[in-house]
DNA sequence: TTCGGCATTTTGTGATCACATATCAATCTA
DNA sequence: TAGATTGATATGTGATCACAAAATGCCGAA
């Protein structure tokens, strides 16, 4: 999720049961979960692997985010107080701190922390949960989309959201919510 | 997913392997696959039972299931052709004989095919992977809906979707498509 | 130098087992 | 009679193994 991964990356059960210690099976285990998640890829022999997204599937994942997030923020939006405001600025201090450090996993981390923060609010785990998939799906990718975008600016939309928020203002929470998690397919496209 | 299995029902790993002439293993796998996708909810003792979900997660994935379903919906309305119209009917034919019928597996096995074959239309096949997962949620809970509702015509809400279809008209089928997923939620509030 | 074939190694699969824990039911006690 | 207790049974977990298939690397021929 954190794109610690590259994309096209393979494990083996051996591997994954030598790196924590433990056996097979329960390597196994945690590989095919992940693959019944979307986040890894099952070979028709069975190898596992991290997925190498095509831009139609990227395009696909954003437009979930956007229709699932832009949801969660909704309905996160009449509960929002300022103690969660507060926190999610301080979040996006965070945020502004790992880009000036050019750490890519960090910045992803703290990313979806952002927005994890936000939409616990809405009360809906079933609708996280699925957010969550998607984020894992393009967690590999999404480490890789980072270098191309040569950011060394706060991202804007953050604060767009968090001034949404703020006014209780549904559409422009909305809007800001749709640019902030499509804005990293656009660059994609370039 | 076709409700075949009642909520709250319990799976062990022996009766699955046995149930299907298998050791514990594939059973095992099979078995947290669908828990990883929240088909099966997995106690803190392990064990595997179908969920029983409360209304505040029934509504939450019937949002869920409006907000794809109708993305999905959407994206295939300039792809749907004369011949996959002529299918969706025949499907809904079926439909209407399941309801006719009395049978519930059939009919929910039928209604979600009706879905699907539109669905592929839309040429997004993560989004689709989304909403079945969310059917499989679903599943064991909609067969004991099934029970409450005393339907006996067959669903309007499909000739509304195959006349939209039909007519190129994308407001009215995403509001048609709309009502077909979430009016199962309403006889649940009663 | 490059490509094809062969041997070796790696890897996933499914079965089985020992063990700890949970579940259940019969029994006992207050 | 109701609740607690205890024993027996059922169940999940993680490890290990044999096997088949896939991947890899090596060598030789063109």
């Amino acid at each position: 999720m954190h794109g610690e991964i590259a994309p096209g990356e393979a494990l083996t059960l051996r591997g994954i049961g030598k790196e924590f210690d433990v056996s097979m099976t329960p390597a196994r285990e945690a590989l095919r979960r992940l693959v019944a998640e979307g986040a890894l890829l099952l070979s028709s022999s069975g190898r596992v692997s991290t997925p190498e997204l095509t831009n139609e599937r990227i395009e696909e994942l954003a437009a979930l985010r956007a229709l699932i997030e832009v949801e969660l923020a909704s309905r996160a939006l009449p509960r929002a107080h300022m103690a969660l405001i507060d926190r999610l600025q301080a979040i996006n201090g965070v945020v502004a701190e790992m880009i000036s450090k050019r750490d890519a996993v960090g910045y992803i981390r703290t990313n979806l922390e952002f927005h994890r923060t936000l939409y616990l609010r809405a009360q809906a785990p079933a609708m996280l949960a699925m957010a969550e998939t998607v984020w894992l799906q393009l967690g590999p990718t999404m480490r890789s989309l980072y270098g191309r975008l040569g950011r060394t600016e706060p991202p804007h939309n953050h604060k767009l959201i968090i001034a949404a928020l703020k006014a209780g203002d549904e559409p422009g929470l909305r809007l800001a919510l749709r640019s902030d998690v499509t804005q990293g397919l656009k660059l994609l496209a370039a």
